[in-house]
Order: structure tokens, then C-alpha cells, then sequence
DNA sequence: GCGACGATACTCGGATAAAATATGTCCGAGTTCTGGCGG
DNA sequence: CCGCCAGAACTCGGACATATTTTATCCGAGTATCGTCGC
């Protein structure tokens, strides 16, 4: 079990935008250059996060992706469930008669990552990041 | 992002024999036809946790699977791992200079969910179900 | 009665196959900016 | 000087191709038990 790469691609790319911020649209091309996957295949993730409601893209020349006006409360989990899906780690396979506990073990310790990842917004990495620069 | 269907039989397997528990080996094909896989494919999921020092084979007649003499002392992480591996769930695929500081989000994320997987052991889990039945 | 022997019922582990998922590529279509050209 | 137009630079999204992992099956080999047969 490991999070894809599409999963890692996402959050840099996040955080990347997170961090340099100009209103103007970052290109595609200059991401994946960045991150050394092709920009098609970029996109693609990028496609996902624009659906989530997390960044905008904008068309045609100058182009590119932006964040989106709400994008400081974005935390980790977002991005993750947006690349990943929300479906839970564990489904029991077995129907025993009352609900299973290792299931119910499995998710609550599930929940405990969860919540971890919520509380870790992007904006503040950027702080952190700020700090040591 | 899910945990494989063998971790989940395995983690049914090893509860059905700590609540089992009588010193005969119990055969591949009775827990097997339980959680309705094929015999072979569970015994491979079994042999992993035989390495792991979970649990021990007998061959031959009456043969089977049994828990060793530790067993009470088993987490459900312990068995994830014999499973899954103990490959964390996130590399950071780009070398930025410093420290990935997503990595390190997430891996304490992980950390948390392995802290609440470490602290659950199979003992425990029996004990529960005997009170609700 | 006792010991050897063979049939039986298992597990073991490697080779292989099928299926699902993740990763990556290609290309046609649509969109916006830019620069040049004509009025 | 101003507006129109063509081309360049982009993204979008679907179809397709490849790689990796998961799930599963098959089978030959080894091993312990049990019953039987011969002594």
C-alpha cells in the first residue's frame, strides 16, 4: 500500500503554486519540467484538482494554472482525496453476521491519519518553508 | 491508496485462530472455504506470516496452522507489515535540496495511524468479541 | 502383539496466468494572446 | 492611429499504450499420520 505518484506530483505541484503565487497562471510545461514528468501527463493530474475546486486553469496564450481565491484553508487531505478518492483503506470482504471489528479497528486508526492531514494546511507549509529560506 | 485483499484475509485468519485456539493445527482448507478464497492463495498469504514468526505450519495429516506461543503479543500492525511490507506510504520523488517538508507531513500522518495499529493486538480483540457473544 | 510399509491428507514453494490499477503518450479541438497588416 | 485577422502558444479531454502490482491457479515435491499386513 503507497499513496500513487500522481499523489505526490499533486502536492508539490500545490505546494509549488502555494508558494510562488503571482496572479498570473503558471504553464504546465514549466511544472513538469520542474518535477520531470511530462506535461500531458500533468495535466491530467492537474485536471483533477481543478474539478476539486482547488485551482483554476486558464486557456490559450499565457496560460496556465492558478490557485484558486479560497486555496489557504486547502489542507492536505483535500489534495489527497482529490487524487486518490475518498474510499477507505480497508473494506472486510467477509459479511459475519454483526459489523467486523477489524474494520472497525483499521478505520479509526484510518481516521487518526485523516485527521492529521486535515489539520496541515498548504499556506502554512509555505510559512515554514519562508522561515528557513 | 488501499490495503490489499491479503492483508485482509490475513488479519481474518489470525483472529479466527487466536479465537479458535485449540492446539491442533487448524487446515488451510476449512478457513479457506470461510472466507471463500481459493486454498492455495490463502496458504501463500499464511507463509508470509509463518516468516514473520506469527504463526507456525504443520505438514502432513491433520496438519494445519497454528498460532505460536507469542501470539498474544501480536499487534494488527505486526501483521500489516508481515503483508505489506514496512515500505512507508510516501516517497518524495524530486530531490529539492533540502528535506521534503510534504514527506514529513505525511509521514507523521502515517505515524499516527501506525501508533493506534501498534497499540491494537489480536488478544485484545478476541476478548471483546467474547463478551459480545 | 509389534514393527514396517504404503495410502492418504496435508503443506510448501516455484512457475505461470489473468486481472486490475497506475503510469504515461498522442492527438484533435478549443481558447486566448500577440503581432502585423490594411484602412 | 486603430481595428481586424492570422498564427503562435497554450490548455482540455478522450483514446490509446505500457508497466507494475495484485490476485489467483496449477502442480510436483516433501512430510506426518493412520491403517494394514506380515512376522
Amino acid at each position: 500500500m503507497k499513496y500513487s505518484k500522481a499523489t505526490n506530483y499533486a502536492l508539490h505541484t500545490m505546494l509549488f503554486l502555494a508558494a510562488a503565487t503571482p496572479n498570473k497562471p503558471v504553464g504546465v510545461q514549466q511544472m513538469a519540467e520542474q518535477q520531470e514528468v511530462s506535461p500531458t501527463y500533468l495535466s491530467k493530474i492537474l485536471t483533477k484538482l481543478v474539478k476539486a475546486g482547488m485551482i483554476e486553469s486558464a486557456s490559450g496564450a499565457n496560460g496556465g494554472y492558478r490557485l484558486k481565491r479560497n486555496w489557504e484553508t486547502i489542507s492536505f487531505l483535500d489534495i489527497i482525496h482529490a487524487i486518490e478518492g475518498t474510499a477507505s483503506l480497508f473494506d472486510c470482504s467477509l459479511d459475519h453476521g454483526t459489523e467486523c471489528m477489524i474494520m472497525q479497528v483499521v478505520l479509526s486508526a484510518e481516521e487518526k491519519m485523516e485527521e492529521h492531514l486535515r489539520n496541515q494546511t498548504m499556506s502554512e507549509l509555505v510559512k515554514k518553508m519562508k522561515i528557513v529560506l
